[in-house]
RNA sequence: UCCCCAGUAGCUCAGUUGGCAGAGCAGGUGGCUGUUAACCACCGUGUCGCUGGUUCGAGUCCGGCCUGGGGAGCCA
């Protein structure tokens, strides 16, 4: 039986490229079924390769046509045998007319949790292990997946070497957030000496946790390579509940030797350009889906960020402008304080209507690692402002002088000795450089205008949740 | 972590001044149809989140807890 050994094909490719009397094999999952007293039946078969769906016409004449055929509901599993055609209705260019369906694994309508009409994202949620073969997730799914893809592309192109950070780190990066223990010792008798916890017979001799940046190790990478990036997963212990925050997500980290904030800006510019242009042409259908079921605009807005300049202003520029804008904030605005999420809203959504760049932002609100500008009060930072998302990049230049680096450790109260490695690449060649990060998930989230973090990421972490 | 809102059938929700628990969808059966969120008729469905309290009587009022959502802080 050729036909049960030969290759399956993708419906994305049958429904884009097979010609009438192709002879094909496709296999993936049920989405509904309907019959026809005329004597066959209709099954919209998934296989994830692409959000429409292959109807497949089962006729009488198939063997197991009232055994099986008639019995199949939402989320069986199929594989299909038979000739493409033309199809007769509207609604589909082709069609398969099965000469063999065999059943893999059938899905008990009685239990089966996903219907044919809409779930709730917040119900999805709770079944994450069956949520992949629903419309929205499975456009998700795509369109992260193409950005991944773009996002090495677009670094690849450029030269860049990948690097791979470690995950389990023994130095608080940024003394930013609170951080993941890893450790083997027993939790249950705490070895303890002088009343302290003794970490000399945990696995790796002192205290560790999980990344929360690869920012300073792919810094290392940058002073031998030049322009380096990383990719993986960055976790926070933050007990943050809101529809931005992850505790294990991911995110992006270009780090670049001889260059300036200027550059560095550049870069982030074209990159999130890059980006949003490679979803707009290869994840057409997908992103149709989302402008029609989850966000109206959501053509229109990615569009015009494509097509737009945006905007760079220093933060005390903004701070003046937020003072004279006149507007009843909630949050006081006040050179020295960080901005507020409605402010920065203001500013991208209201004021330039475009994606805004700040950058000098005051030191006192900065981690030591930023170049410290010639004026005393400001370090050479940016922040990429989206409408709607807030901050979705986070970069500076880099402090690569020595002096100026260890005064600024000593202003942060940061332990020499932990940075020894971090020193010495000020020591010992060092250049001016820069980098910025990337939340992935915010820019999925942004890209598919879902409006909460969880349905962007396939398992999501937060607090008080790790489940599947 | 703080503020606000919600939790009722498999799913989405309604439930009046406290008085016998409801609808749509899904599911089952039958009909109809080159159908496409198919359509028509009939059928079943409950620890009203948990736990104390008030009351003759609580889905409904009060306290505590749990879970989910929105917003904020922190950030990516």
């Amino acid at each position: 039986m050729r036909r049960l050994t030969m290759n399956r094909t993708r419906i994305h490719d049958i429904l884009i490229n097979s010609q009438p009397g192709a002879k094909v094999k496709v296999c993936g999952w049920v989405r509904t079924r309907r019959d026809s007293k005329g004597g066959f039946s209709f099954i919209e078969l998934n296989d994830g390769s692409c959000l429409k769906n292959l109807q497949v016409i089962a006729d009488q004449q198939l063997s197991n046509y009232t055994a099986e055929i008639l019995k199949l509901t939402t989320g069986a599993s199929v594989c299909a045998y038979g000739e493409v055609v033309e199809s007769p209705a509207s609604g589909q260019r082709v069609e398969l007319r099965a000469e063999a369906v065999e059943v893999l694994g059938w899905a008990d309508p009685e239990s089966y949790l996903l219907q044919k009409k809409r779930h709730s994202l917040e119900f999805l949620r709770t079944i994450a292990h069956l949520r992949p073969r629903t419309n929205t997730f499975g456009a998700v799914t795509r369109v992260r997946n193409t950005l991944s893809y773009a996002i090495h592309t677009f670094f690849h192109d450029r030269g860049f070497q990948y690097i791979h950070t470690p995950i389990i780190t023994a130095s608080d990066c940024e003394g930013a957030g609170e951080m993941f223990r890893v450790t083997t010792l027993p939790l249950e008798n705490i070895p303890r000496l002088d009343g302290k916890v003794d970490f000399s017979g945990d696995f790796f001799g002192k205290p560790t946790n999980l990344t929360v940046s690869g920012q300073l190790e792919a810094e290392i990478y940058a002073m031998a390579f030049g322009d380096v990036y990383t990719f993986g997963p960055t976790f926070r212990a933050e007990n943050s509940n809101t529809s931005r925050h992850l505790a294990e997500f991911w995110m992006v980290e270009p780090e670049m030797a001889f260059c300036d904030l200027q550059q560095d800006a550049s870069v982030a510019e074209e990159f999130l350009k890059y980006l949003i242009s490679e979803i707009l042409e290869k994840c057409h259908d997908d992103l149709l889906f989302f402008n029609e079921f989850i966000e109206k605009n959501l053509l229109a807005t990615l569009n015009h960020i494509v097509s737009s300049k945006f905007k760079m202003l220093p933060y005390t520029d903004a701070v003046d402008l937020l003072i004279k804008s006149g507007r009843p904030f909630d949050y006081p605005v006040e050179w020295g304080l960080n901005l507020q999420a409605e402010h920065e809203r203001y500013l991208a959504e209201d004021y330039f209507k475009a994606p805004v760049i700040l950058i000098d932002f005051p030191r006192s609100i900065k981690p030591f690692y930023m170049r410290c500008n010639d004026d005393g009060k400001t370090v050479t930072a940016m922040d990429i402002l989206f409408p709607e998302i807030g901050e979705i990049i986070g970069g500076s230049q880099r402090e690569e002088r020595y002096d100026v680096l260890l005064e600024r450790m000593d202003e942060c109260r940061l332990n020499r000795d932990d940075y020894w490695w971090y020193m010495e690449l000020r020591k010992y060649g060092s250049a001016p450089h820069a980098g910025f990060g990337l939340g992935f998930d915010r820019l999925v989230q942004f890209v598919t205008g879902m409006k909460n973090i969880r349905d962007v990421i396939p398992f999501p972490r937060t607090p008080q949740n790790a489940e599947f």
